[in-house]
DNA sequence: TTTCGTTTTGACACCGGTTTCCTTTTTCGC
DNA sequence: GCGAAAAAGGAAACCGGTGTCAAAACGAAA
């Protein structure tokens, strides 16, 4: 069975079996038109043979491959990986494999980078992370090559058909009504980069809740951040300037929360005792700083999961939702103020 | 150009210039025997018709592949991207892709499942990170099967051609020699779980180093972990409450190095006045978690290439070292023994 | 111009599957 | 037991490339 020569073909089970293969193709492709003496007969041979199909003869036969691609431009290491995995728990025990590319945004050649990309390896279709799933060029990149694609977003970015998404704006609401339950009144938002629809949609989120409060919103209350660590601590700096000062932060990432952490101590606030911190995506930084961090985490593994069966197929994921709830993960940044 | 119907093939590229497949075969192949009119005139129409080799055609009369996959179980994932960073970097512009297959170490399945997924995608060979590349079983069962592989390794699991390797063991001592020259005596080890060579070489490294400087390490010096940041909360604990106390702690890894940090805080023991702690890896939580943490960082991006370029090609690689430096990157987390 | 030795090029089989279409076998009603 | 319909199985072509080997074209020498 574990011999070490050439992997038996389709062409050494027919000879053994006594079959033609495409009788064996039958098999293989649990075709109903076939004897149950006959299948057990192939059966037992492929089982002892250790037969297993060629993907690629599969693949240049049926003219499509089962190679799906993960395009990301997301800095947050563990949401990309967690992507994979979820991923993985879709087209394990199938014939699909799952090719990784990472891309650079800011890069000119970009697209073009990725039509090579998509021309070359052929993929049966993409799963787009954000922030890159927000670029619409890119779809229409897919939709002109004809590769299938499914976009992770916070909104209605594509037809439900290409989009799996969470309810980023709704949550941001929840945590802002959560901080003012405590007593918060003063709160300052770090936002994402502009031009990013997820960074849109939290601050809306935001400014909607604290609107909703009857609360102000002043401009010093409000700082910009890139997504990176560097750039929640200086927007941290930023807020913790103004007077009055803001008693709760929220940042509209763990990363930049992260950062927003190092400016409070580097000046001498404590959290949450002085200075409430509240992150967005659980990612394992949050768990790991002092003190543990509150943050609204979503479920991209089964996002992920659901983004992968809905490219490869469709049929069967209908049932599943395309549209997941996020959650507040409280741990010891936020207490009352004061 | 950019027709949208189905893709050109070889055959539409003979016809239209005239030529055989073959000849086209031999331009997209650069063979040298062909004259420079033939293959202008082919080029001109490949160009003309945008035509790009079908892969899996390709991959089957070649009898190989253009996949290569990548097979770990780290749990840090910073680190497992950066390597997949690093394969791109290698395979760009080549016709190879990544494909990722996280693996689970503790299903009894494993092998059994690596083994459908090498039966299954005939992959032209795998990349492997630790800790799994640590599974000789593994390493086995690819050269059973043919498949090439690569492992990541911190000693000298394999023979050369199938090792890409980092000096762990010296950069540990450099460590402890580092720590000494501050003045600590009483130095404490957070060892990674047993039975993992890296865990081994980091260990031997820092009773080495000890022993070098005529230190005493006691049983209360030495605390286990698993690489996860509980354990390493748990083992600083241990290590914490013994007396006389350690002044410096160095971790197998950055998850477990943050757990002592936890641990210090919780016991209102300060970083690095009261206590110095040196982590392994230089994961982004080094750099985020307050104070920055010194920590010994290695060129995973670097090795990865390295890695591929191995298993793609062994000829051009072979100018490339297959043993990296780490080097210790100093932030705040050591001070003077106060 | 012919001849001969090199290049260049092409015809054809093949890689390992699937599809089409047709033949053989089985089943079953009468 | 017969004939027809239905089911099962097979031959050959095809998917889009590459290898082999012989034929064609070329160029230099005779």
């Amino acid at each position: 069975m574990a011999k070490s020569g050439p992997a038996p073909t389709i062409n050494d089970v027919a000879r053994v079996a006594g079959v033609s293969k495409k009788t064996v193709s039958r098999v293989i492709n649990r075709s109903p038109l076939l004897r149950e003496a006959t299948r057990a007969k192939v059966e037992k041979v492929i089982a002892e043979l250790g037969y297993t199909p060629n993907p690629q003869a599969r693949a240049l036969a049926l003219r499509r491959n089962f190679l799906i691609g993960l395009l990301h431009d997301n800095p947050n290491a563990q949401t990309v990986l967690n992507f994979q995995e979820g991923v993985l728990d879709a087209i394990r025990d199938t014939e699909f494999a799952l090719v990784v590319r990472p891309v650079d945004r800011h890069s000119p050649a970009m697209l073009d980078d990725i039509r090579n990309f998509l021309e070359q390896q052929r993929l049966y279709g993409v799963l787009i992370l954000p922030p890159i799933s927000e670029n619409d060029d890119l779809a229409a990149l897919c939709r002109e090559m004809g590769c299938g694609y499914v976009r992770m977003g916070s909104a209605a970015l594509d037809e439900a058909e290409h989009l799996v998404q969470s309810n980023d704006r709704e949550m941001v609401e929840g945590v802002v009504d959560y901080l003012v339950k405590l007593g918060h009144r003063r709160i300052g938002l770090i936002e994402g980069p502009s031009g990013f629809r997820s960074a849109f949609e939290r601050r809306e989120g935001f400014l909607a809740a604290m609107h909703r409060h009857g609360l102000e919103v002043p401009p010093a209350a409000l700082a910009q951040g890139n997504y990176r660590f560097d750039s929640g601590h200086r927007a941290a700096n930023d807020l913790l300037s103004a007077e009055p000062r803001v008693t709760a932060i929220f940042a509209s990432n763990d990363e930049m929360a992260a950062g927003a952490y190092h400016a409070a101590r580097e000046r001498g606030v404590e959290v949450p005792r002085q200075l409430s911190i509240v992150g967005f995506d659980d990612s394992p930084i949050a768990a790991h700083i002092w003190p543990p961090m509150s943050t609204v985490g979503w479920p991209i593994r089964e996002m992920a999961k659901a983004a992968a069966l809905k490219l490869v197929a469709p049929d069967s994921s209908e049932a599943l939702p395309s549209s997941f709830p996020a959650r507040l993960v409280t741990r010891n940044s936020v207490a009352e103020p004061g």
